[in-house]
DNA sequence: CGGTTTTGACCAGCGC
DNA sequence: GCGCTGGTCAAAACCG
């Protein structure tokens, strides 16, 4: 069903949905563990917490903590998310902030928040299943408004916070089967169709963080425990950079779809 | 006063 | 069977 609930989670409006991520490799889905509920009947179900090794299928977004210290931050993914509960991770210095959907009663959506072991700069963010209802589009900039930046800033001081006000990138759960298709085509088509004033900020977003974080390196160095794996100093001095200068990616991302343009930071 | 955050307790799956 | 771990619950505190 989160198969499904992919799809339909895009159509709901959420632009941090990809159908490169509905194939991520937590594609064990809902739907094969449990027959085939649909979302009313998800809705109605009790969550109980995916069977360990039988992932349902998660989507997962790093965000640059600078990014979501930014006060001019977009809005996010828009939803209201209530934190339900907050817990330390065997090998992690950081502790898992646990999230779930307020914008709607009963909205079975949930949300992990981890800053990533690997580069603590940035905050990992697991969604599970999906919104049962629309776009909370009225709300988005109540509840955009609702998200004082100082919470934001004083969560990231700390261990985890809610990246509602974060600039998020979007890449699928790293696999090990799933060929990269992080291209520059394929990074266009992710996020074509969202024109409209709602989701302006995406726009520029997906020239921000996502084509750092859709680098096969980056994907296996986010990959919960595989974020382990070392490093290498040129590319952790290239990405802290990166992270340090946001526009900078930005202004060449535009430098490579405008032709010879020079950026400069 | 309603919604959110915090935090300890509880529960279930997994490995040994 | 037991301990570890991750995920959730729920009550109290907090905030606008």
């Amino acid at each position: 069903m989160v198969a499904a609930a992919g799809s339909s989670l895009k159509k709901a409006g959420n632009p941090f949905v990809s159908d490169q991520q509905l194939e991520g490799n937590d594609n064990v889905s809902l739907e094969t563990r449990a027959g085939s509920p649909s979302t009313d009947t998800l809705n109605d179900m009790k969550l109980t917490p995916p069977k360990k090794g039988k992932s349902i299928q998660k989507r997962v977004v790093s965000v640059p903590i600078k990014d979501v210290d930014s006060s001019r931050a977009p809005p996010s993914d828009s939803w209201a998310w209530r934190k339900y509960g907050q817990k330390p991770i065997k090998g992690s210095p950081y502790p898992r902030g646990y999230y779930r959907c307020s914008s709607s009663k009963g909205c079975p959506a949930r949300k992990q928040v981890e800053r990533s072991r690997a580069d603590p700069t940035m905050l990992v963010i697991r969604y599970s299943y999906e919104h049962n209802h629309p776009w909370p589009t009225s709300r988005n900039k109540s509840v955009a408004a609702k998200q004082p930046a100082a919470v934001a800033g004083k969560a990231a001081e700390e261990e985890t916070e809610t990246p509602t006000t974060a600039r998020v990138a979007v890449k699928p759960e790293p696999s090990t089967s799933q060929p990269d298709t992080g291209t520059e085509s394929g990074s266009e088509e992710r996020f074509a169709g969202l024109t409209g004033d709602e989701f302006a900020w995406f726009g520029e977003m997906e020239t921000t963080s996502l084509r750092v974080l859709e680098t096969p390196m980056f994907a296996e160095r986010d990959n919960g425990e595989g974020d382990v794996a070392p490093m290498r100093e040129e590319d952790e001095s290239l990405f802290a950079d990166l992270g340090e200068l946001p526009e900078c990616s930005f202004v060449f991302r535009h430098q490579r779809n405008v032709g010879s343009q020079v950026g400069i930071c």
